[in-house]
DNA sequence: ATATAATGACACAAAATCGTCACATTTTTG
DNA sequence: CAAAAATGTGACGATTTTGTGTCATTATAT
């Protein structure tokens, strides 16, 4: 696969340099922000495969990018951090963090880590088939299925489906799902979305009550494992 | 946060100088304040990550030093006491202080405290599931759970929820959890914390006893560990 | 071109949540 | 001990949020 595009954010220089070269020899595009201002800018300009954030950064630490590019969307972020010790690690799924890695770290392992979470979205998004209880969804035939017999889903009705499944007990603000299934650039009302997750449920029958709504928030397609 | 920065507020030089070069050995960037007044001025003007403040200062004293810092944020407090001050440190669990050192102390006894405390403040904040005996929290499904069962909480009481538990065995005062809550431009009667927090503590059954009421103060999520 | 389906917005209904108050209870103070 | 202060508590109206049916508009299929 040719590598999709990574936006690199790290304000020492030859840092940056140094992974950006690695990266691009995997085919791999990379865009880089020396602050946290730049690292806003080009996430408001582009689409980024993935994020790699330096915490400690000028104009805006990274913690507050991070929030910020979670306000949006679910792209994979690896955070660097400064700090030597393997407990901050294991905490390391927080806000939606994929991964750390602590300085001073190995360029190779970084990329290697970047290859991975790649691979692993590409996954996700590539999957055909996503399986809950008696509901599937087939992305390449581009159908849902309740105990195996075809339900009849609009367009949007498929998307919203898909974007619960991707993210599955999960809970979603109106203006991601917005943002998720009308597009970034939608202008939308949020009610909207109610409407449509209303249609989806009466749709999904019985299934439909694994949509649950978070007060105050917006939804949450929950699984019982 | 990498390394993280540290505010030191000490009037005896040379143990300032100490404990800034043990602090930076470890990766940890130091301002240093020599009494009341400069701590303050250095706190309104940056972000630190923990602040250290002996007792006995110029100017103004720990005790104003570390009310005043409380009346805007929780950053982690360590309070440097001479001997023998009972009394004082009663006063100064109220008032939110983390931890004391006792002088003369060992300087890395006192860097292994402060290595402690950002480890905990740092995972506190994004640590995605808090769990505290049989009551967890899972921010990124934002939902409550008591016993492995989902607790029906309403948005203001997971807030205050998530208040408490990310500032454990720490006494709140009604100003800062309505600040926290409700946001600082909020207007209205503190005793609507009172309020929240009864519902809150009668929805969370028996854990609901480890919010304590610090009389004349606020309330404390106590655990015991 | 016409019929059919999908969509987005809205208004109103229903439900949940909120904030405040009055009064009860507890604790502190003098 | 009585008075004062602080906190606990139940109730209720106001407000906010969400559910739902409808309708005009747009897109799609025949």
């Amino acid at each position: 696969m040719a590598g999709g595009t990574i936006l690199l954010v790290e304000d020492e220089k030859n840092l940056r340099k140094l992974i950006k070269t690695y990266l691009e020899r995997e085919m791999i595009n990379v865009m880089e922000a020396a602050d946290g201002r730049e690292a806003l800018e080009l996430w408001d300009t582009d689409k980024y495969d993935l994020v790699i954030l330096d915490v400690m950064l000028p104009e805006y630490d990274g913690w507050t990018v991070c929030k910020r590019i979670r306000r949006d969307s679910y792209v994979p972020i690896i955070m660097l951090t400064a700090r030597g010790e393997e407990e901050d690690k294991l905490f390391g799924f927080d806000l939606g963090v994929d991964d750390y890695v602590t300085k001073p770290f190995s360029v190779k392992e970084l990329v290697a880590r970047v290859k991975a979470l790649l691979k692993r979205s590409n996954h996700q998004l590539l999957t055909e088939v996503i399986e809950v209880g008696d509901l599937k969804i087939d992305k390449k035939m581009h159908q849902a299925f309740l105990d195996g017999k075809p339900i009849d889903l609009t367009p949007k009705e498929y998307d919203l489906l898909l974007v619960f499944l991707h993210n599955q007990n999960q809970a979603l603000t109106r203006e991601i799902i917005l943002d998720n299934v009308w597009g970034y650039d939608y202008y939308g009302d949020l009610r909207t979305v109610d409407t449509h997750v209303k249609r989806l449920m009466k749709k999904l029958k019985r299934m439909g009550k694994q949509i649950i709504t978070v007060r105050g928030l917006g939804y949450r397609f929950e699984v019982t494992n």
